[in-house]
DNA sequence: AGCACGCCGACT
DNA sequence: GTCGGCGTGCTC
């Protein structure tokens, strides 16, 4: 009798072997429905059928089912969900529950058929591309497209050739012979691209020129100028060749616009857009058309970098320095990092874009892992933004404005233009407090104050949601006067209409924008030019060009240029960058006004400058003294209880047990208390561990946390590891 | 992670 | 006399 062994969605560094009658090698990558435990059933993946098992017969039970309607998960995609688990030491059955849909069995396909691919043009200026057939099926279905359309030419079997080589199609491209897309049964005529820069050619250009396979690429384009259009033209190119194309995006449910746009690009492309505010059936249905072949560009947030994709042909990262590619809670994976290796893995090209890129994808080029592909101007607007910094230490401020950042705005709406105010702060104030006895508005299961939040009246924790209505004296000695400090989006949009009487005055942060439908109806607002001057978080700096926004004032920088995160500066930069290049698109052009006590900071004179090479340099300087990522490799190991010392305390046993197995490489921290000590009623501590060679401390963390798993320490008590964590 | 088994306090 | 607390141990 076969049996199956079988990874199972639960916490434990170990397989699951079944007997299973009519179980073969085929079902390997199968979904399986099993019993587990007293009466329990569940649904893994057969892994492997082997010959023999070390549990005693009497133990073993039998399959349910194997669900043989989808197609079995390939090989690669297993080997990439092993590495996962290795790499950030998740036990395998947790690791393939994360990247498998969980509706997937409830999902039914056509099992995918792949024959050669096959590509055909027509006449010149005339084409279509027919994938997945054979040459007799595809002249059949030009042939009856071309009865449909009476503008193309009468086709004869010799006008239809096949392209097998890269260079003949990106030939057949550059003459504007546009091959449509690989499929379905949709024919179209050659449509109108944008014009390229010169620089967008020319990376192209450099990635047409490489050999097939892995390359890693980092394209560095500043704001606007035009890395979407490279991302797209190399999609057409994968597409041509019936090859898949995997598009990662930090945050789909912010871009709309960027999904329209692939969408219009190649509307006869079977487009799945794969995140996590999908409904179960949803996103199980974009995985199975992926799995069968039928999927043709996979769009999604971190998530989707598990996306089986038997015809795998590039790889594009976008903004691939967000931080929204690590997960940070569970398995910590970072999907760009796992998307690098699987481009190496499926031998395919991998691109990954930003105006910012992160200094470790940076440190890549200078080592030469990565090559770099440059746009330093911009496509979409005349010029870049001219970047100020405002003393604020010279001037009095009314409500956090220096009275230039005031003209500024005022000129703005003299001229019909639009403004940005960006504040990485939301609500009105980011703590109540009483003048009289000092009592402030604490949240009672965090070390962090409730916010102010005056639109509602609520007082409400930025990190677990405790939500009460604001008291109307204080709760402690009954004094009325009790008055928020500080300054978040709402206080700023209430001092701005005061200001500016006149003026229309929109806020867009996570509060006014919380559904889709919201954000969408903003963004309309904005666009229809309804809106005069715009105050905003970051969500305002994601991508979205509006042609009438001339200035952005940026307030509180300074705030993250001393935090204690040796992330810090880099994310400022990036963050300031991005929301500068808001500024000025169309033809008109953009000013950025930063409010700072620290105006000759080295971080805005780069940014004046536009300078990212000049600020990568002198942030990695640092980081190469301080020894910091990416000079060295980190993994985190983190605990949390209802008391903190239980947190310390176990802590403390693992570092015991790790001096016993410690190699002189790496080196290990004491236990410290983390910046939020407590959050949601738990108290959390961790534990750095670092090495120069991210294999020494990978080894060392696979030693070590087996170990670790076998000290049984209070009920109450859960921890994690973290490998390569952006927070420390 | 679930879920059962298993021994000690206040209740119909 | 039982319902139920959560400590401990197991899951092919």
């Amino acid at each position: 009798m076969p049996i199956v062994r079988v990874a199972l969605p639960v916490p434990l560094p170990r397989l699951f072997d079944y007997l299973a009658k009519d179980a073969t090698p085929t079902d390997i990558g199968r979904c399986v429905r099993v019993p587990f435990g007293h009466g329990e059933k569940k649904s893994g993946l057969i892994l492997s059928l082997p010959a023999s098992t070390s549990i005693a017969p009497a133990q073993l039970k039998s399959v349910i089912h194997i669900q043989r309607d989808i197609p079995a998960l390939p090989s690669d995609w297993i080997e990439l969900a092993e590495f996962t688990a290795r790499y950030y030491h998740a036990p395998l059955g947790e690791t393939i529950a994360l990247a498998l849909p969980p509706g997937l069995r409830r999902t039914k396909t056509v099992s995918g058929n792949d024959p050669d691919p096959l590509i055909v043009l027509t006449e010149a200026g005339r084409a279509a591309l027919i994938g997945h057939r054979r040459k007799s099926q595809a002249l059949a279905l030009v042939r009856a497209l071309a009865a449909r359309d009476e503008t193309l030419p009468p086709l004869r079997r010799d006008a239809i050739r096949q392209f097998t080589t890269r260079a003949a199609i990106s030939s057949a491209f550059a003459r504007g012979w546009l091959a449509i897309h690989a499929g379905n049964n949709e024919y179209l005529p050659t449509s109108a691209l944008p014009e390229l820069t010169a620089e967008q050619a020319e990376a192209l250009a450099a990635c047409r020129a490489a050999p097939a396979g892995f390359t890693p690429w980092l394209l560095a384009g500043v704001t606007g100028s035009g890395k979407t259009e490279v991302y797209l033209r190399l999609a057409a190119d994968a597409l041509a060749m019936s090859r898949q194309v995997l598009m990662l995006v930090p945050e789909i449910a912010l871009t709309p616009q960027l999904e329209e746009r692939v969408k219009t690009r190649f509307p006869a492309a079977c487009i799945v857009s794969l995140h996590s505010a999908l409904a179960e059936g949803a996103r199980a249905n974009g995985f199975a058309q992926a799995l069968s072949g039928n999927a043709d560009i996979v769009l999604g947030t971190r998530l989707a970098v598990f996306t089986p994709m038997p015809r795998l042909g590039l790889i594009l990262i976008d903004e691939e320095h967000d931080t929204s590619y690590k997960q940070q809670e569970g398995i910590r994976y970072s999907a760009r990092d796992l998307a690098v290796w699987r481009a190496r893995q499926r031998d395919v090209p991998i691109l990954l874009g930003s105006a910012t890129p992160s200094l470790e994808s940076w440190r890549h080029v200078q080592r030469e892992h990565y090559r770099l592909l440059r746009l330093s101007t911009r496509a979409v607007a005349a010029a870049l933004p001219i970047v100020r910094t405002l003393d604020t230490r010279r001037c009095r401020l009314d409500e956090g404005f220096s009275p230039l950042l005031q003209q500024a705005i005022a000129k703005r709406l003299e001229r019909g233009e639009q403004s940005l105010v960006f504040l990485n702060r939301r609500g009105y104030a980011p703590v109540l407090s009483c003048p009289a006895c000092g009592w402030v508005s604490q949240c009672p299961h965090c070390t962090a104050n409730r916010v102010v939040h005056l639109a509602d009246q609520r007082l409400r924790c930025h990190h677990c949601g405790a939500d009460a209505l604001i008291p109307r004296a204080c709760p402690v000695c009954g004094n009325q006067d009790i008055r928020p400090f500080g300054r978040g989006t709402q206080r700023i949009e209430v001092r701005l209409a005061a200001l500016f009487p006149a003026a229309r005055v929109l806020r867009i942060d996570r509060d006014a924008a919380r559904t889709r439908a919201q954000w969408k109806n903003l963004l309309a607002i904005i666009t229809a030019g309804e809106a005069d001057i715009l105050v905003g978080t970051q969500m305002m700096a994601k991508g979205h060009d509006f042609p009438r926004l001339t200035l952005v004032g940026v307030l509180g920088a300074d705030a993250s240029l001393h935090a204690a995160d040796f992330r810090a500066p880099e994310h400022l930069f990036q963050q300031l960058m991005q929301v500068g290049g808001r500024a000025g698109r169309a033809t008109l052009p953009g000013e950025v006004l930063i409010q700072t006590e620290y105006p000759e900071h080295p971080l805005y004179c780069c940014l004046a400058r536009h300078d990212f090479d000049a600020f990568a340099k002198m942030e990695l300087d640092n980081r190469r003294a301080a020894g910091f990522p990416p000079f060295a490799h980190q993994a985190m190991l983190k605990a949390n209880a209802p008391k903190l010392s239980a947190a310390v305390d176990f802590l403390c046993r693992a570092r015991e047990i790790a001096t016993a197995i410690i190699s002189p490489e790496i080196r290990l921290f004491d236990p410290v208390p983390m910046r939020l000590v407590r959050l949601a009623q738990r108290e959390r501590a961790q534990l750095l561990i670092e090495a120069d060679r991210r294999s020494v401390l990978q080894d060392f963390l696979a030693r070590w946390l087996e170990q670790l798993r076998t000290v049984k320490p209070s009920r109450e008590l859960r921890w994690q590891v973290d490998v390569d964590p952006l927070e420390v």
